[in-house]
DNA sequence: GTCTATAGGACGATAGAC
DNA sequence: GTCTATCGTCCTATAGAC
């Protein structure tokens, strides 16, 4: 590893700075709340560097939206390997994710922002809609062989809300949403599934 | 009814009016890309009118947080009323928060851009946290007596969690939450209740 | 109480030096 | 590629007429 840079990975640096520091602002500020300025400043530059890398405030966003934004449950994968529907992976579980609700912030700030954006542009709900396919999917996988029946992809969204609106609560009040919870709540509903009769799916049409 | 309003009841009408457009706007944009002259104009008025009402557009977001924004679940006293821990109930619960995800649009987005802006404001996000003890109190009181000795508080929190989860995800694709799901998933979760051992309250301590 | 007009400031974006 | 300086726009809030 040299001590000096490259100019191109000094560049990518800087792009990479200019990135983390806008995830931050936005997270904090909101979309229209976070100025240039600022982003730039804590990235350690200023806007002309910005704005060699992007064209603007709303492309910087988007590009946020699309390379930084992982979701939290995209690392479902790494626990799903070694799933066998023990406590232990249901403690790994739940550990994980009291850890995403404590120090993944910025991350799950800018997804709600994401959100709040899109919902009044289309074609970008759905592009945030395709987001969660590989999530559900991973999850579904994850808990096939213990749905008694029920359907893996319905099983895994109510899965993936539990821990959302967890997360979410907890941001709000750590007391009220003891870490425990993640690993308890799931065992609850994992330990209801086998207990509860097999429903014809969607026996009513979509409403509206 | 007098067919024309006294003085003070068109006031009250114009405030209504105001906070009615505000809350529109402030979910549409956030809170800081929402502007007093696009509130005012779709409130069918000027901003005077709305600075005679507001001290400004932060006292305007602050009442709407104070007086409006009411959560989906302080309506759960209703059902609760009503709770037998029966299929009815069951599903008039799902079927309300179907409706919520679905109809309420407005309100839940607002509630997230208030939570976007609490993170960063500790004296509003203990308000905020306050704000879920009602509820959270009311669902436990729901499904005390079918908590089969665990913790209702915690058992209400999970079902707020899932449904706020799911709510959220309807939002972003009604294809991946239908309806049902509602009241299949809580299904699962009481179920699950009674199979489950009850577990010594928070053996860890509060990590960080 | 509500309107119109405007002051004062902040911001996004661009131009030109280096 | 990055910085400094600046232009034009939009916004919050206020002043004064009605």
């Amino acid at each position: 590893m040299p001590l000096r840079l490259s100019r191109s990975e000094a560049k990518a640096r800087t792009r990479k700075r200019l990135l983390s520091a806008a995830a931050e602002v936005f997270a904090e500020q909101g979309f229209a709340g976070a100025s240039v300025d600022e982003i730039a400043f804590r990235a350690g530059h200023t806007v002309g560097a910005l704005y060699s890398h992007f064209a603007g405030k709303n492309e910087l966003f988007l590009t946020l939206f699309d390379e930084r934004v992982s979701h939290p449950l995209d690392h479902v994968g790494e626990i799903a390997s070694q799933w066998e529907g023990d406590e232990t992976t249901f403690a790994a579980f739940g550990a994980y994710l009291a850890g995403v609700a404590d120090h993944h912030t910025v991350r799950s700030t800018l997804e709600m922002e994401f959100l709040r954006y899109a919902l009044t542009r289309p074609e970008l709900l759905d592009r945030l809609a395709a987001r969660w396919w590989a999530p559900r999917a991973a999850v579904a996988r994850l808990v096939a062989p213990h749905c008694g029946g029920h359907d893996p992809a319905l099983v895994a969204t109510a899965i993936i809300g539990l821990f959302e609106g967890l997360v979410m609560q907890r941001r709000v009040d750590r007391a009220a949403v003891p870490p425990q919870l993640f690993t308890e709540s799931l065992r609850w509903l994992m330990a209801g599934l086998a207990r509860t009769p097999v429903r014809p799916a969607d026996p009513l049409p979509e409403p509206r």
